[in-house]
DNA sequence: TGTACATCAGTGAACGCGCGTTCACTGATGTAC
DNA sequence: TGTACATCAGTGAACGCGCGTTCACTGATGTAC
């Protein structure tokens, strides 16, 4: 069926694509038990009785079980950057960027919640995320960077009025500037790492439960939140507080 | 040794006592094994083998691994809120007292991760927090409530300039300004809101490493986001922005 | 095109582990009279 | 003060479980000539 006049290769090609298609049966497998019962939960053999193969099968494609989990944090990482991407690509002002991009990843947490506790829950006692998991991870972040730098381009960043920078905090700024934020105020670059910690931590008191029983409605406070740490950008809605989409009844 | 006159009900405390010692015990050890190696690895057996009793014996003391787990939750939820309180105690000047229970509570978390991690972490699937954790927990919001209560009537809080607040915010900053803040602006509280969820959101991301290879040093960060949020709740830095204590060298 | 050989995906049994929980028991502690 | 009885902390063996990982193997797929 694959044979053409280039057997050789050809065929390799084949068995090399039915072992990336095992693999990738193993990877979604493994994702589906993930999303329905949590990082604790996912074995190995679960994963392989699932598909029905042999436990140790599963040793041709992985050499370990962190190996399988480095792939599911790398996926998630990658999920979730790809949401961010998108939404920053929808272009329009840049607070309604911010907006957009915030409720995209704030979304994905929403619908998956266990890859999101995955990467950004309590880290798991004895696994060192390897170095290839750094590449995703900064995609999201990098978003983030690049829609400071567009909103600075294009004009739409105010002051930031925080008072000075302590001489330390603009050592840190400074650096991450020449990294990923050219131009871009230094006050900026600071507020812009205290909007992306509140961003996740808002998501997480959501997702984990800390707002039960404080706030009932967290979409309502989360588009509280995007337009306060707007502020620490030094993005401010349009000539008009427009309308506040998410205002759902519960 | 412990007979009196009232030989019956002192025994009886006796007995009692004893038994409230190696829960204590049982309790402590837990603790330890959970300092160290995190939730994850705690057993009901290996802290009876420490212990040096039988696996069994423990259930004499707890129903069930989820019961222990609970009382380490209430520990960790207690001696958060202690060491916020003793901060908030210590009086000032609102903003001052603002930064002084921040960095207790950072101090708390980044000298118990464990714990932290416990219970602003990913929830275990399966536990269920049980009510009696509740009072524990809230012990932190109201050390951050009353702080903002005395603020408003020391007259120290200034405006928040975030624009109005959607009809949904009012809401929720009503319903929690009658429960705790009595007589705080409703904005102060729905800043307030965000400014909490900041705060663990930056101690997350430090103690579970998604700082690493962004921020060099996390309590520089830290410091200005306490001024940052101090903004968020109408706080602002005496006359002159004093000094900042945490500008420690790497 | 045909044959001998190499590769390698997948098997199934086994190892060794630690876990939470149950249960019938022993013996010390406490109680009632 | 002494004795019969009740309570209950702690024992030790066992149950049943699922896990990650290893290993010698089979048989299909691919390669070299």
């Amino acid at each position: 069926m694959w044979q053409t006049r280039w057997m050789g290769t050809t065929i390799a090609t084949a068995r090399a694509r039915a072992r990336a298609e095992v693999r990738a049966e193993i990877v979604t497998e493994a994702r589906r038990q993930l999303a329905v019962e949590g990082a604790p939960a996912l074995s190995l053999r679960s994963v392989t009785r699932q598909l029905g193969m042999a436990s140790s099968a599963v040793y041709r494609y992985f050499p370990s079980r962190d190996e399988l989990l480095t792939a599911l944090i790398v996926e998630a990482y990658d999920g979730l950057g790809a949401v961010a991407e998108t939404a920053a690509a929808a272009g329009g002002q840049a607070f309604e960027r911010w907006r957009t991009v915030c409720r995209a990843i704030r979304g994905w947490a929403l619908e998956n919640p266990h890859e999101y506790a995955l990467i950004f829950g309590s880290p798991v006692p004895g696994y060192e995320a390897p170095a290839l998991t750094v590449g995703p991870a900064s995609r999201v972040t990098l978003v983030l960077a690049g829609l400071l730098v567009d909103a600075h381009r294009a004009g739409e960043l105010t002051d930031v009025d925080a008072g000075p920078l302590s001489r330390a905090m603009s050592v840190e700024a400074l650096r991450l500037a020449d990294l990923a934020l050219p131009d871009v105020p230094l006050a900026t670059v600071a507020g812009g790492l205290v909007a992306w910690t509140s961003l996740f931590g808002q998501i997480s008191f959501e997702l984990f439960g800390q707002l039960k029983g404080i706030v009932e409605q967290p979409e309502v406070l989360f588009e509280h939140a995007i337009i306060v740490t707007a502020g620490l950008l030094g993005l401010r809605p349009g000539q008009l507080p427009g309308p506040v989409a998410a205002q759902t009844e519960p």
